[in-house]
DNA sequence: ACGGATGTTCGCGC
DNA sequence: CGCGCGAACATCCG
């Protein structure tokens, strides 16, 4: 489930299990998403090293480790870390057992997820940080500094939402839920929006994020996995055809980029026409617009 | 069986 | 240069 939040959950797993921690073991099943170091090279590697911080942007994990080594991870789609108990020991691709007797492990079945073995001084250059835009919670953080990081993109907004290099840690989900929640059509260009728009996404992009960092379960990092039946926690998102929560319109799922919005076509309103309908981006023809519908 | 899935990169055409 | 698109990566689930 790796986007920002359920990434910095996993980078709170990672603090509580691993920091101050010493590597005595490493193993890396073939098949672990290891990038520039092969599973042998890992294995012989980590053992020794003192895991000393753990840092996130993004969805991007940072395991600073003693004498100037760093372990880059990402998530990718289906990537969870776990504490490894005997349920799990055997999905784990890569496993760290630490001098405190624990071990944790990355699972990630679908792996393209990524582990890279970088020095200290070599992180801030490597091409996929070097392009990172800043975290979107510090984006949201400061007024203002939303519509600076997307001014001027013609792209749609759900589109330069997730686009890492504008900032960095919303996904397809988050993105969708933030538009719904700030009432904005995905298509719109973003650099139609206007200040006030920009300040709803910004709110509405910190909320949805902070509502599942708030529901954090996180003690053992197997609750943390929601295996097994569960609900749909998001408003929109997977919920096409279902009535809107604000106006009982059907949800609606489109496809943007190759992937999936859901939104809701009555009350995310776009600041431009969208290609069937008629209408223009000005507030006088959105009221109408808005008047029409409710005299249906 | 088929389609779709939380992410990212690459090549291609415009 | 840059945008949009489709494919690719590998696996699981309904």
């Amino acid at each position: 489930m790796p986007e920002l939040p359920e990434v910095e959950i996993a980078a709170r797993l990672l603090r509580r299990w691993c920091e101050g921690r010493r590597v005595v073991r490493a193993t890396a099943l073939p098949g672990s998403p290891l990038r520039d170091v092969t599973p042998r090279v890992l294995a012989k590697a980590l053992p020794g090293h003192t895991v000393e911080s753990i840092d996130r942007v993004g969805k991007q994990l940072f395991i600073h480790l003693d004498r100037g080594k760093v372990i880059l991870l990402h998530l990718g789609m289906t990537g969870k870390i776990v504490r490894l108990d005997p349920v799990h020991q055997q999905s784990a691709r890569l496993v760290l057992e630490l001098d405190d007797g624990a071990a944790v492990g990355l699972v990630d079945p679908r792996r393209f997820g990524r582990v890279r073995w970088l020095d200290a001084h070599a992180v801030s250059l490597h091409p996929e940080i070097a392009k990172l835009g800043p975290d979107a919670l510090e984006v949201t953080a400061t007024r203002g500094a939303l519509a600076a990081r997307l001014a001027g993109v013609k792209s749609p907004i759900k589109i330069a939402l997730l686009d890492q290099r504008r900032l960095a840690g919303v996904g397809n989900i988050y993105a969708s839920e933030a538009l719904f929640r700030a009432r904005i059509h995905p298509r719109t260009p973003a650099s139609a929006l206007d200040a006030a728009a920009f300040s709803r996404l910004s709110r509405a992009l910190e909320h949805v994020l902070r509502r599942t960092l708030d529901e954090d379960p996180g003690d053992d990092g197997l609750t943390y996995l929601h295996e097994g039946a569960e609900v749909n926690p998001f408003v929109v998102y997977g919920r096409s055809g279902e009535p809107c929560p604000r106006c009982h319109t059907a949800i609606e799922r489109m496809v943007q980029g190759g992937r999936s919005t859901f939104h809701c076509p009555a009350c995310q309103v776009a600041a431009i026409a969208p290609s069937r309908k008629g209408g223009a981006a000005t507030p006088r023809a959105r009221a109408k617009r808005r008047a029409r519908r409710k005299s249906e």
